[in-house]
DNA sequence: AGTTTAATTTAGTCATGCCTAAAAATTTAA
DNA sequence: TTAAATTTTTAGGCATGACTAAATTAAACT
């Protein structure tokens, strides 16, 4: 198992957690890393092979349990990876991603349950999404949901962002939003869908967009 | 410039430093990467193009200051990961060496430099062997022998070892022979050459071939 | 110095993971 | 429900980094 195939892994597990269909397609799977669907399909073949997948034509794949633990395990190194870099070497928040996209490939169970007790079994990492365990276990997920879906006078807890791209997280760091902030939403823009919240004492306002992309706690 | 490469200018510095002509076998390198003799061949004429070596036909290589500088960064990093891994981690100290072997080929100044700040700028890896700064300047390593060249009644510090293999590290572990110990050269066996020497207050017989990989600064 | 031995290079092969272009299957829409 | 559009797969190619076997060069030994 290299890192290409870990990467295709990878992607086919985070896209068939949003997808509703069980199999994931091809072509989304060739989108997400950047690659031709021909690409694909080969490595689909290779992995049913290795029974990481099922795999039907023309249909799509679907990770096997076997398929789902290395995906992961491999989420897992990720983002106990981003929470040493942030913890512990002092990064910035946006900074960790692209260097845990490479520590996420060290293979060495050994190496990532003991960084994970130095970390003190972080649960959530730097951008509020959970650490499976290393049963690949994933603390559940219930009480949450985008800042958009919230109604006025509802309050909850920024607890994470669906998109981690660096120019999104230097803009929720400008309008003072950040991991763990107490967020009340005041009013709801019908004409554009921004929304105007109190963050800590500020009144601030966000674009729908941005909104999309905010997990919060509601309880 | 991937892993494959690295572990190509890794071995050729490090038979560069113990070799005393100027450059580096084609069979040396293939014998310590486990390779066969052609393929060293092949990439050493990519290397020179990419300018890390020069090469002659029939004689080997020598690395440039580029390639020595690219070496330089990758034991860097090894060395500086296995610090985390002991000083951290808790690793021990013969189960460091294969997972920096990883760890060593991650690509990112900044998490180098990082590292090296949070681990307080060691000098020495576990093993004895000097950290390269982060302009890849070693620091100096007189006053360093092998325990073999020492003289009855020579006293030193043990510094480091040559060979660094899980077998010898648990070994010297267990006749008490430890990083930092004083050791005292009490007698030199014509017969075999073993030597007895006084490692804290024990009295210990090393093998002939022990005595040629333990480094000891004697001053 | 010439011949044998050993080391090195060259030439040709193979697996992997990517690609493009063409063929086949599925989905959409008239 | 058939035709058009889209998606997916197949087939064939390419670069990389390894290999084996044969050819070449250098070293070592009479």
């Amino acid at each position: 198992m290299n890192t290409s195939q870990e990467n295709y892994l990878k992607a086919i597990y985070s896209l068939s957690e949003k997808s509703d269909s069980e199999y994931v397609n091809t072509s989304a799977i060739a989108d997400k890393l950047e690659m031709k669907s021909a690409s694909v399909t080969e490595m689909l073949k290779k992995f049913e092979v290795k029974e990481l997948v099922e795999y039907k034509k023309y249909k799509g794949a679907k990770l096997s349990k076997k398929g789902s633990q290395a995906a992961l395990n491999i989420i897992r190194k990720h983002r106990l990876w981003e929470v040493f870099l942030l913890k512990k070497l002092h990064f910035k928040w946006d900074e960790v991603h692209e260097i845990a996209e490479q520590l996420e490939h060290i293979q060495s169970r050994e190496l990532t349950d003991r960084l994970d007790d130095f970390l003190e079994n972080p649960r959530f990492d730097p951008h509020g999404d959970p650490i499976p365990d290393k049963h690949g276990v994933i603390t559940d997920n219930r009480n949450t949901s985008l800042l958009s879906e919230m109604a006025i006078r509802e309050i909850g807890t920024m607890t994470g962002v669906q998109d981690s791209s660096s120019i999104f997280l230097k803009y929720l760091e400008r309008i003072n939003i950040t991991l763990g902030q107490r967020i009340e939403v005041l009013d709801k823009m019908d004409f554009d869908g921004s929304m105007i919240l109190i963050t800590g004492k500020k009144e601030v306002s966000v674009s729908a967009q941005a909104a999309q992309n905010i997990i919060i706690r509601t309880n």
